[in-house]
DNA sequence: TTGCGCCTCCCCCGAAACGGGGAGTGAACA
DNA sequence: TGTTCACTCCCCGTTTCGGGGGAGGCGCAA
């Protein structure tokens, strides 16, 4: 199987559109050997991209309900470290239950496993297999596929933000070591004369900082400069 | 090499302490046939582990220079998708060639590949491989290895993140979907009055969502709140 | 039935931030 | 030599924020 994941990501890597990633995406069903195969970016400039092999009825329900802001896959895979089996999520409140409920009913498989990925300016995207199988006899195959699964996922990921990329940020701004100071030391709680002492500046000189790192960002306020300094991966908090 | 590689890996899964994960990193060197590899987790609550088989004084140096503001590679790294090759760095700065110069007489070789790995919750890690070669060889090994090292870093950073990760946060913070709402549409640059009317809702609610989430995220005021939401990947921006 | 969480809305006032403006020095580069 | 960038500092009026307070309805779980 690794030598087919090896040749599956080589043609991965030839393809030169999203639609066409798309499909590639769609064809690693029959090469994992599960029912349901997605790959569910969820922050490009607050546009969600979803290649899926869910029935288009259910994706057509998720994206009008906006379920990613309950969905529970969604919610544990932000903070996960590792895959997130699905076995291993909260399902006791009620919304949870309905929301599995009719996933399942929509065909979803009763199993899954949901491998995160990051960008580097705060993007982040989910590769998740589904299956209906026993829970137990799905934990056996996790253990075998989780490893291979997480570097495809890294690799679908880099490849999605290459693809994708240069439309979102054209051209990334770059800040002065004092402007990327001046803003981390906002973004970690200070105030404006504790960053300014923090820093060993007056408060005037402060204010310049992040003055110009908020025109650098093409920030509207302070606030709008600190969160895309963090998303960016611009400032080192 | 793969099969040493996998061995490595289950060896390093098996270690408890971040000490022993550093020791485990050093060990790699001889695994991966280079004269240096470095672990660099730049984000910790902005303090920086470093785990180097640099000699001690170039560490204490960059260190003590506080050189993570100025490294060309850490800057390029923070916004890459893909492992970096020095070569491919811009060294045309004076203070670009200064550092390499400095870093090249203390040994650390002429030659580096380093690959960012990033975290759940906007940590940010680097695992860096150097080597005294020529740049054409050095491009051949490069080719070879950066599948493997790509790997062997997403496990690193998982390990160290799960080692460290309990005193880096506690207890995640979960936000309500408004109060998400309510600091994303500020991360977004809106103003307060257009978040309101993004959302439907008052001035006066879109407040209270505000000073909720941000008691939530034990943030000192809303700035500090919006960069902990981006940064604990909390937010759908 | 009670308590809690989520979602919704309102008021007052002092402190802080913002938006506009002004200025300087030193180093590096063309 | 002139320009640009980084780093440094100051003023003032207006707007926004934050800390304090108040209130309601609905749904769910114990």
């Amino acid at each position: 199987m690794r030598q087919a994941l090896h040749d599956a990501i080589e043609t991965l890597n030839r393809l030169e559109t999203m639609d066409a990633l798309s499909n590639g995406v769609l064809g690693l069903k029959e090469l994992l050997e599960v029912d349901h195969v997605v790959f569910h970016a969820v922050n490009h400039s607050g546009d969600q991209y979803v290649s899926a092999t869910y029935s288009a009825q259910w994706q057509e329900h998720y994206r009008a309900e906006d379920l990613t802001r309950i969905d529970p896959v969604v919610k544990a895979s932000r903070t996960a470290i590792r895959p997130v089996n699905w076995n291993q999520l909260d399902w006791s409140s009620k919304a949870a239950r309905g929301f599995l409920s009719d996933a399942t009913d929509a065909g979803v498989g009763s199993q899954g496993l949901s491998v995160p990925a990051r960008g580097p300016q705060g993007q982040f995207a989910i590769l998740t297999v589904s299956h209906t199988i026993a829970a137990a006899a799905w934990d056996r195959r996790v253990e075998a596929m989780t490893d291979d699964l997480q570097y495809l996922t890294q690799f679908i990921n880099g490849k999605a933000l290459e693809l994708y990329g240069p439309r979102d940020e054209p051209s990334l701004p770059s800040l002065s070591p004092r402007e990327s100071d001046a803003l981390a030391q906002l973004a970690l709680g200070k105030s404006r004369p504790q960053a300014a002492e923090a820093l060993g500046i007056s408060e005037h000189t402060l204010r310049v900082y992040i003055e110009s790192a908020r025109l650098k960002l093409g920030a509207k306020n302070t606030i709008h400069a600190v969160a895309r300094g963090v998303s960016l991966g611009l400032l080192a908090i």
